[in-house]
DNA sequence: TGAATCATGTAAACAGTTACATGATTGG
DNA sequence: CCAATCATGTAACTGTTTACATGATTCA
C-alpha cells in the first residue's frame, strides 16, 4: 500500500517546476537559468530546492528523467513532463487557492514603526526600493517591446510586474518627501 | 560564556512583536488583536508563534514580563518593550536589509502557466483577487476618513496598502477582460 | 592564473503554520 | 444552551534557505 504522493498536492516550487518543463524538457541546471529569466522577480526557488524538488516529481510519476551522457561537461539529468504531470499543473493552477496578497511585507513594517527609527534612514531604505521598482520597470519593458513575446500570459504576468512597479515608484517618491519634511523640522 | 542571543538579529516577527509593543504594554492575547487590527494585512503570524516569540524576547531582555492574576477571567502575562528591545527594533528597522520585492507570488505563477489550465477558471481566481483588493482599499478609506489616526507612519503603510489596492484592481478588470475574450475564441 | 560556467547534490538550520489541548465566563 | 471571548501554550510538520562539497572546462 504504498499509496502516498497519489493526490497529494503540489507545493508552489514544485507547481512552479512543473510549469516550466511544460515549455520543455530540462535540467536543473537549465530550469535555474529559465526560473531568473521569466518567473524569477515572483518565484525563485533556491537551486538546492529544485535539485530536491525534481527526483520528488519523478517519484510522483509527473516528471520523467533521463541521464544524458556529455563529453566535455558533466553529464547531466534531463527532466520531461509527463501527462500525469501536466494534468497535475492543471489541478494546481484550477483548484490550489491561492494565498490572499499582500502578504509578508516587512518593508511596511518597517515603515508602520518608523517613529522608532530616524526617518533619514528609513527614506533610504524606501529609495533603494523604488530604485528597484525602477530597474524592474525598465527589465519589463524591454521585454515588452520584443515581438517573440506576445503571449497573452506572458503579457498578464509582465503588466503586472509593471503595474506593480508604478505603484511603488509613485508611493515611494511621495514618502520620501514626506520624511524628508519630517527630517528638517 | 553564555554570550549568544546578544547581537543575534530580529526575525521579522519579533521585530513586528517589539513595535507592538512599543506602543504600549501587552499580553500575548492582545497583541493577536492588535496585529489584526494594524499590521494584520502585511504580516499575520499565527497566535502560536507570537505565543513562542514572546518569551524568547524577555530572554533576550528586549521586554519583560509580569503576570497579571484577575479574577473572573483566565491570569495572563503582559509584557512591556525594555530599552534594549526599543534599541534592537530601532537596528531592525535602520540596519536589517528588507528582502527585494514583489517576493513570491503564487497567483502570478498560476497566470504565467496559465496556457494549461482553463481561462475562465483562471479568470475566476483573478476576480477573486479583486474582490480581495476591494476590500482592503474600502477597509483602508475607512481608515483613512478617521482623525485620529493621522500618524505619519501609519498613513504612509496605509497610502501603500492603497496603492497597492489600486494596482490590483486596475490589473485585474484588463486581465479579466482579455481572459473572457480567450474564452469565447 | 584565476574567475565564470557547467552540473549536481547533501546537511543543517530556520521561520512559520496547523492541529491539538484546556478551561472559565459572558452574552444572546 | 450554545457560541464567542478570554487566555495560553505544545507538538508535529512543512517549505525553504544557507552553507558546504566536488570537479571539469572555457575564456579573458
Amino acid at each position: 500500500m504504498t499509496a502516498r504522493t497519489k493526490t497529494a498536492q503540489l507545493t508552489t516550487t514544485e507547481a512552479a517546476v512543473l510549469g516550466l518543463l511544460s515549455q520543455g524538457p530540462r535540467s536543473g541546471y537549465d530550469l535555474k537559468k529559465a526560473v531568473e529569466l521569466s518567473v524569477g522577480y515572483f518565484w525563485g526557488p533556491a537551486k538546492s530546492q529544485i535539485y530536491a524538488v525534481l527526483p520528488r516529481l519523478v517519484e510522483g510519476g509527473l516528471a520523467s528523467a533521463k541521464k544524458v551522457a556529455q563529453d566535455q561537461r558533466p553529464d547531466k539529468s534531463v527532466y520531461r513532463l509527463t501527462r500525469a504531470g501536466r494534468a497535475a499543473l492543471k489541478t494546481w493552477i484550477e483548484e490550489t487557492p491561492a494565498p490572499p496578497d499582500p502578504d509578508r511585507n516587512p518593508l511596511l513594517l518597517k515603515v508602520f514603526f518608523g517613529d522608532v527609527a530616524s526617518p533619514e534612514i528609513l527614506a533610504g531604505h524606501i529609495r533603494e526600493r523604488r530604485l528597484e521598482a525602477e530597474e524592474l520597470r525598465s527589465y519589463l519593458e524591454e521585454l515588452e517591446a520584443d515581438p517573440a513575446r506576445d503571449d497573452l500570459y506572458e503579457a498578464l504576468t509582465r503588466r503586472w510586474g509593471l503595474e506593480y512597479a508604478a505603484a511603488v515608484i509613485r508611493w515611494a517618491k511621495r514618502a520620501e518627501r514626506e520624511l524628508a519634511r519630517r527630517s528638517l523640522s
